[in-house]
RNA sequence: GGGAGUUUAGCUCAGCUGGGAGAGCAUCUGCCUUACAAGCAGGGGGUCACAGGUUCGAGCCCUGUAACUCCCACCA
């Protein structure tokens, strides 16, 4: 076996196998465990109708990085998967199917030989999803994988369905509802979209009964005329008042109609007379009931008319309105049209306009529910994240309206009604009653309709769990930790979990909901099938790898906020992985011998493993070196503000600072700062700096390994393991604890002394460049440190001469020792000169040290203003005021320095 | 009609409770330095949309304006 990484990253070379190896050896299994505490996300069920799209991708990296994370850190973590039925999206997917294949309609077929077809196409494409998944390494216990229309979440329904039946909270009723007439289905208010389109307003007289010029009145939708049954206007409103009480005659149909006062007509718009045709308008529906008007309808269930459009009947109701109102134009009752943008309702499945229509149809009673729905959010028993989304939901329960549950579908939940046959009773039951409670009749009939594909959705939290049984898992794992989705799903879904799980429950089915927001493509556009600017997301992993994709959507957003999707992030991902594995293969190699064994290692203490665990906090023992302590340091602070970043659900910019840790501070600094020890002669050294490469690496996997899993995994594998495999016998990533913060791992004298290096070595790097001397070509450095520097800088005199290519460094006490042809710059504690004969360039450090001047000069003035600001020094907090007077002193000696030196080299270049 | 979000470097975006403007990409210069050219080192580039206000101090808080995006709302 290789005993190092592969030469190039190369994900698709373990991505798979690492996930199969989590998944045979059951690493994603929560289990009941009474010693740990539980986290547990429900996975938002993707419909089997679906490919895995970019949102998918989101929403389950979001969720895979907290499972991951909550799993490192201790607890019993379930991440819950499953799919969904799709009531309304697969059975259009199969209709079409079936009319594309065999030329059949639904109809044709019969509801049981269509359900086989929509069972056979799930079996086929259901799966297709969740297989999908896995290539994005989501964690998620696919023992409990659950389906919507599975045994166990339709006795769910059907418990709940009863249940809120009996409490009189479901409700059959002849409202007015969404109809769509493509689907040939009722919708919920929240299945509709509503959009403004370019329409007409058309101003028709309708003449009095008695012979009068009768009345105006606007209309969008001419079609409904045929099923006016009033004209309705303001009782203020005194252009009227004559007409109230009397008949006007619907033109050219001759049906007379009453005038009529209501609240409901403003004055102000149109006319200030309306018609009112209560069977296809919810406003003159209201206003129908109030005033006892019949309810006629014109328009058929296909948006056809019916016989009350007369010559019209049959017609579609655009065709309708087009022939009726020019019949109208043409006997002179168009008064006038108005072009006008109406906002219309349309399918959020086909787009089709919506057609209210009035219908018997089953719905649930919201008010009673609403109310602790809205409570939770207000105790903060339900928290938003970001809290802005509290308002949607809230505004959302607060309006909210009766929800029209049935679907005159066949595929999903059929309602569990039955009609008795001989009395018309209904009777709702988990199965066909033995008799009638009413007539003791025998013979019944089920309801035809199935239920909207929410209302199994909205039982997902505690279904999944065993609900309606008492279940351990149940008792466990419920209430659910975080909800994640997109808040484009927050009326669909989120207000009915929550009201659900309450219901049932008692309980929130969630503490917290984590909404993020949309992945749109490079220009800003919403991904779409129509427009075809989807990303795939396998074809992303396929080119990147899972862990490229993953980190770039769990990166550079702000939670709640759309984000494109841009292929050089993606790279640049790609790239930090390639980093990481390139300064991992780097490690290792130089943990091993020639025979690929490791090297022995510093111990800690005692009862040291010697293999450099993770779990290392004391280094009393060890002979660690500053730049030791200061990439110790760096790690330690990375723990403690990724771990609060991530309870915050700032994944972004938790994942930043690993980034920057890893890139920066580690593979920058750390390792070239270690070369020459790891290459050099003492053979103790050595095990104190393989002790804390392996170390400081091990912690920064684990940081990474909830955002890039299969990468850290995979690295992890090759590492040496001690301590920390106790508990973990087989050492897998995924299964180690989340690194601990400790004060005790923090070496601010080192930090300071690596800064100070660091800063030295900036100003030669750049006085090389600056004087166009090779790379290559070695130097010497002069450097004279500032009273009270003298130590920190000459700490750094190893790592100047490393990473500056500095042959020798020479400690001068005075500026009289200072070479004469050399350039310099100064730096926090000391000025640096480097002698350089033949290139100095002084142009080149007089416009640099200019420069630097003005910087000062600015910073001085700036500090000096706030300083000898008695508003400042009297209010501000006194850690300010320090850390400005630190500031001050620090600039002020800079730029004396700087004066000084640039007199000098003006003289030379004669300025 | 109501509400929300956005406006920061050429592009895409970070910037936590107010206290010296950041990243990635792009661009310029120099480097194949024995982990990495998917890389290294260095540089340039921003009146933080606009106008007021609060404050010792505002990218951040308040008010208003503009532009873009989105959500909600019973289509006279």
């Amino acid at each position: 076996m290789e005993k190092n990484l592969a030469k190039n990253y190369n994900p698709k070379d373990f991505e798979e196998r690492i996930y199969e190896m989590w998944e045979t050896k059951g690493c994603f299994k929560a289990e009941v465990d009474k010693d740990k505490k539980p986290f547990t996300i429900v996975m938002p069920p993707p419909n089997i109708t679906g490919q895995l799209h970019m949102g998918h991708a989101l929403d389950q990296t979001l969720q895979d990085v907290l499972t991951r994370w909550k799993r490192m850190q201790g607890y019993s973590a379930l991440w819950l998967p499953g799919s969904d039925h799709a009531s309304i999206a697969t059975e259009v997917k199969v209709v079409n199917k079936i009319r594309e294949e065999e030329g059949l309609e639904k109809e044709d077929l019969g509801r049981e030989e269509f359900l086989k077809r929509a069972w056979a196409w799930k079996e086929e494409y259901g799966g297709r999803i969740t297989r999908q998944c896995r290539k994005l390494g989501d964690s998620c216990d696919w023992s409990r994988e659950r389906f919507t229309m599975d045994e166990g979440c339709n006795k769910a329904v059907k418990t709940f369905f009863i249940k809120l039946y009996e409490k009189g909270l479901i409700y059959r009723g002849n409202r007015l509802i969404n109809w769509c007439p493509q689907c040939k289905t009722s919708l919920s208010d929240a299945e509709v979209e509503h959009e403004d389109r370019n329409g007409k307003y058309w101003y028709f007289r309708y003449p009095a009964a008695d012979g009068g010029e009768g009345i105006v009145v606007a209309t969008s939708r001419p079609e409904t005329m045929f099923a006016d049954e009033a004209i309705a206007v303001h009782p203020s409103d005194s252009r009227y008042k004559a007409l109230v009480g009397k008949k006007v005659i619907l033109p050219l149909v001759g049906k007379e109609i009453p005038v009529i006062e209501d609240i409901y007509p403003d004055p102000e718009k149109g006319t200030g007379a309306v018609k009112i045709t209560p069977a296809h308008d919810p406003n003159d529906f209201e206003v129908g009931m109030r005033a006892g008007l019949e309810r006629p309808s014109c328009i058929n269930e296909d948006a056809t008319m019916n016989e009350l459009a007369g010559k019209y009947k049959g017609m579609d109701r655009y065709e309708c309105r087009k022939a009726w109102v020019a019949d109208l134009e043409a006997a002179g009752y168009l008064v006038k049209t108005e072009e006008k943008v109406i906002p219309v309702g349309e399918c959020y499945r086909c787009h089709t306009v919506i057609e209210p229509m009035l219908s018997d149809q089953w719905f649930v009673a919201m008010e009673e529910l609403a109310k602790p729905a809205i409570e939770a959010a207000k105790k903060g028993d339900l928290q938003h994240v970001p809290e802005r989304f509290e308002k949607i939901y809230l505004h959302w329960l607060e309006e909210i309206r009766d929800w029209c549950i049935s679907r005159q579908l066949w595929w999903g939940h059929r309602i569990p009604a039955y009609y008795c046959e001989d009395c018309g009773e209904i009777a709702v039951d988990y199965d066909t009653p033995a008799k009638c409670p009413k007539c003791g009749g025998t013979h019944f009939r089920q309801e035809e309709d199935v239920l909207d594909t929410w209302f199994s959705s909205a039982l997902w939290p505690f279904s999944t769990l065993g609900w309606p049984e008492k279940t351990e898992d149940l008792e466990y794992f419920y209430p659910t930790d975080v909800l994640v989705t997109g808040y484009d799903i927050i009326f669909f879904w989120v207000v009915r979990m929550v009201f659900s799980g309450l219901e049932a429950m008692g309980e929130v089915p969630f503490h917290h909901v984590y909404v993020h927001g949309l992945v749109r493509d490079a220009e800003g556009r919403k991904m779409s099938k129509s427009l075809g600017n989807g990303v795939d997301p396998l074809e992303v992993i396929d080119k990147y790898g899972a862990d490229a994709l993953r980190f770039m959507l769990t990166t550079g957003i702000t939670p709640g906020n759309d984000m494109r999707f841009k292929e050089d992030r993606l790279e640049s991902c790609r790239n930090f992985a390639n980093k990481l594995w390139n300064a991992s293969r780097f490690v290792i190699m130089n943990l091993q011998d020639e025979d690929g064994n490791f090297r022995e290692m510093a111990k800690c203490c005692k009862d040291c493993c010697g293999k450099a665990c993770g779990d290392t906090t004391d280094f009393s023992n060890i002979a660690l070196k500053d730049e030791d302590k200061w990439m110790i340091s760096k790690v330690n602070e990375a723990v403690e503000y990724v771990t609060n970043a991530m309870e915050k659900y700032d994944l972004a910019l938790a994942g930043q600072k690993v980034y920057d840790l890893i890139w920066n501070e580690y593979c920058d600094w750390y390792i070239e700062l270690v070369k020459s020890r790891l290459w050099g002669e003492d053979e103790e050294d050595k095990k104190v700096v393989r002790f804390t490469l392996v170390m400081c690496l091990k912690n920064m996997l684990k940081m990474l390994h909830p955002f890039m899993p299969f990468i850290t995994e995979e690295i992890w594998s090759y590492l040496p393991h001690g301590e920390e495999q106790k508990d973990n016998p087989d050492n897998y990533l995924i299964k180690a604890n989340w690194p601990a913060f400790s004060l005790s791992c923090v070496f601010p004298k080192a930090v300071k002394t690596l800064e100070t290096a660091m800063e030295a070595i900036r100003a030669i790097r750049n006085i090389r460049a600056e004087a166009e001397a090779a790379p290559s070509r070695k130097l010497r450095a002069v450097i004279l440190a500032s009273e009270g520097s003298a130590e920190t800088v000459k700490a750094g005199e190893r790592y100047i001469k490393n990473l500056a290519n500095i042959t020798e460094v020479t400690f001068i006490e005075s500026k009289e020792q200072a070479p004469e042809e050399a350039m310099s710059a100064v730096i926090h504690g000391a000025e640096i000169y480097i002698p350089l004969e033949d290139l100095v360039d002084y142009d080149a450090e007089f416009e640099r040290l200019s420069k630097e001047k003005k910087r000062l000069e600015g910073e001085v003035k700036r500090v000096e203003g706030k300083l000898s600001n008695q508003g400042f020094i009297s209010k501000a907090p006194e850690k300010v005021i320090n850390e400005e007077k630190e500031k001050m002193v620090k600039y002020k000696e800079m730029l004396e320095k700087v004066s000084e030196r640039l007199k000098i080299v003006a003289e030379k270049v004669g300025k």
